[in-house]
Formats: C-alpha cells, sequence, structure tokens
DNA sequence: GCCAACGTTGGC
DNA sequence: GCCAACGTTGGC
C-alpha cells in the first residue's frame, strides 16, 4: 500500500467536483510533466491512496482523500486538439502520457493547509514543502497517518486506510 | 500580479 | 551534450 498526493486547482476541478462526478470517479488527466507522468506510470498502483490538495488557490490546503482505481490509462486530452493539454507529438499508438482512474473516498472533516503543514515538525520532509511544483507526489505511511490525525480523523478512521 | 524555482527547448 | 532563453507552476 502506497499513498499520494495529487495537485488540483480547485477553480478547474475541486474534491467537491471528483465528489459529484458519476461513480465519484474521473481520469487524472493533464499531468504534462515526466517525472510526475512517470510516477503514475510506474509507481502508483489500484488501491493506493492520495490526497487531493488544492492548489494554486486562496488557501492551498489538502481537501480530501481519493483512491486510485485504474491504473495505465492513455490520457485522453493529449488527443483532443480541443483541449489545453493537446499534445500533437504525441503518437496514439505509443501514448506519451499515461494516467489513472481515481475515486473520491471522504472530505477530510477540517481541510488541512499549506500553512498548517509548513508549520508541523512532523512534516517537514514532505515533497510538498520541498518539491513544491511537483504534481504528483510520494507520502509516506508516517505522513499520510499524521496528516489524518490533523484533520481530525478518529484513529479507527485511519486504520481504515492501512 | 509578482517572481523564484525549475523544467523544457533548441541552437551550436 | 551544453547551456541560454523561455515557459510554467504556484505561493504570496
Amino acid at each position: 500500500m502506497k499513498y499520494w498526493l495529487l495537485k488540483s486547482e480547485p477553480d478547474v476541478f475541486s474534491y467537491s467536483h471528483l465528489s459529484a462526478a458519476p461513480e465519484r470517479r474521473t481520469v487524472w488527466d493533464g499531468v504534462r510533466n515526466y517525472q510526475a507522468r512517470n510516477l503514475l506510470r510506474d509507481a502508483v498502483s489500484v488501491n493506493d491512496y492520495a490526497f487531493f490538495y488544492h492548489s494554486s488557490c486562496k488557501e492551498p490546503a489538502i481537501a480530501g482523500i481519493c483512491r486510485i482505481v485504474r491504473t495505465g490509462l492513455a490520457d485522453p486530452s493529449q488527443f483532443n486538439a480541443q483541449s489545453p493539454y493537446f499534445d500533437p507529438k504525441s503518437d496514439p499508438a505509443n501514448p506519451r502520457w499515461i494516467t489513472v482512474e481515481v475515486e473520491a473516498v471522504q472530505a477530510l472533516p477540517r481541510p488541512l493547509t499549506l500553512k498548517e503543514m509548513r508549520q508541523d515538525s512532523a512534516l517537514q520532509e514532505m515533497a510538498l514543502l520541498n518539491r513544491a511544483r511537483l504534481s504528483v507526489q510520494p507520502v509516506s505511511n508516517t505522513e499520510w497517518r499524521h496528516i489524518l490525525q490533523q484533520a481530525g480523523l478518529s484513529a479507527a478512521n485511519i486504520s481504515r486506510f492501512n
């Protein structure tokens, strides 16, 4: 079981949008960074969990939890000439941008803000604080549990994600 | 809106 | 393969 953090701009697609989506699922499209793509393609597995992080907004924060439900998907937006994520250099026979499908699990009782995370000595090693621009990041088991605790989940609820 | 950090592009 | 120019991210 591995844990991740996925960034999204809430004005474009928020955790509420995911919760309201059909089957509470979406294909995580639009990642156009090779390091992030490599994680999605090679390291993220079905049934891993991920934090849904709101970036580029008034109060950057972790908003909710999602679960990886499918992997190895060609990001459809790379072939859509109308999409801002269109990549004319990607060959449909050998797609450049591979991604995953995620499902909303639960919103955090209390979103955990970037500001709070910066002030938390237990979270200083987080990629979010040190590699701020990477849009797909690993989260350690210790960090995962600590964040859920800070966000107000009960011990019983936290253990569901082991 | 600014700008620092850093990833990508392309000429050589 | 180097590296300058350029583009993007994302907090503030």
